[in-house]
DNA sequence: ATAATAGTTTGGAATTGTTCTAAACTATTG
DNA sequence: CAATAGTTTAGAACAATTCCAAACTATTAT
């Protein structure tokens, strides 16, 4: 029901960002949002691709993902040295990190919350405010 | 005056962590902690060592941050992918990330607070909460 | 002191994640 | 349907980091 709007409302997206409709961004736009909230890396989305059967290049993928990224499809999450996460929620929230498995949970914006905000820098405004809750597993 | 006191104490410091107290180790801590607050990258510490004659490799550099981080006299943060710097201030506090530079400069935690905080999923425990405020560089 | 040992350092190669490049390809426009 | 502007691609290049096995050094036991 709603992968049909979604679906065709993905082109106009696309479009609307500037970015034409191709079959690789199109194939990569499925499997980005046709599964709910997603934190994917970049190599997990090419193998992803591969196992659907999509032929696309690792360039092609970052260079979607970054791309997405600009028109706001997707967020990027940086949790980890020399790995990058790419977030297919777009909405205000922060992030539970799992030390052990190197996986993200959503925490929603309404249930975190950042108070006294110090005032930026002169000259700077801000960007945005990461949360990044790093959990470990209890002791064995 | 708080400068040979903290050189010697970092000897003990070091024992205390199972670290032998070796030139290298020495060296490398005092260009880390006579300074003040700090955010270096494990390249700009080796630039640094080598400015000052000392010799150490990049090896050494990278094993002996990810050891003083895991005894505790520095914490590692990570806002960008593909670098991680390491801060010298190991209290609890969080950090102005500047997109523009890539410099880091600590909030001390009474000008920030996070509220709510979530329970942490079944099974974990909460180990840090990091929290990075990306500012950018008023308009042009 | 000294020898034995356990921990440390090192250069260089290897690995990992990501970006670059220039040529081939494809969607859009006129 | 041709022109053009944007896209994709394989593979090379890159940057940060880790790995390796040999040489070295601090500590410990003698």
């Amino acid at each position: 029901m709603a992968k049909e709007r979604s679906y065709s409302s993905l082109i106009a997206r696309l479009k609307a960002g500037g970015l034409r409709p191709t079959r690789q961004r199109l194939a990569l736009a499925r499997l980005l949002f046709e599964g709910g909230d997603r934190h994917l890396t970049a190599e997990q989305l090419h193998s992803e691709a591969e196992e659907s059967a999509v032929r696309v290049s690792v360039a092609t993928v970052y260079n979607t993902l970054h791309q997405f990224t600009k028109v706001g499809l997707l967020r990027e999450v940086v949790v980890e040295p020399g790995r990058s996460y790419f977030d297919t929620n777009v909405d205000d929230h922060h992030h539970f990190y799992f030390e052990a498995t190197g996986d993200l949970q959503d925490i929603p914006s309404d249930r975190l919350r950042v108070r006294e905000l110090p005032e930026p820098p002169e000259g700077t405004r801000i960007e945005r405010v990461d949360v990044v809750v790093r959990v470990r597993n209890l002791e064995t």
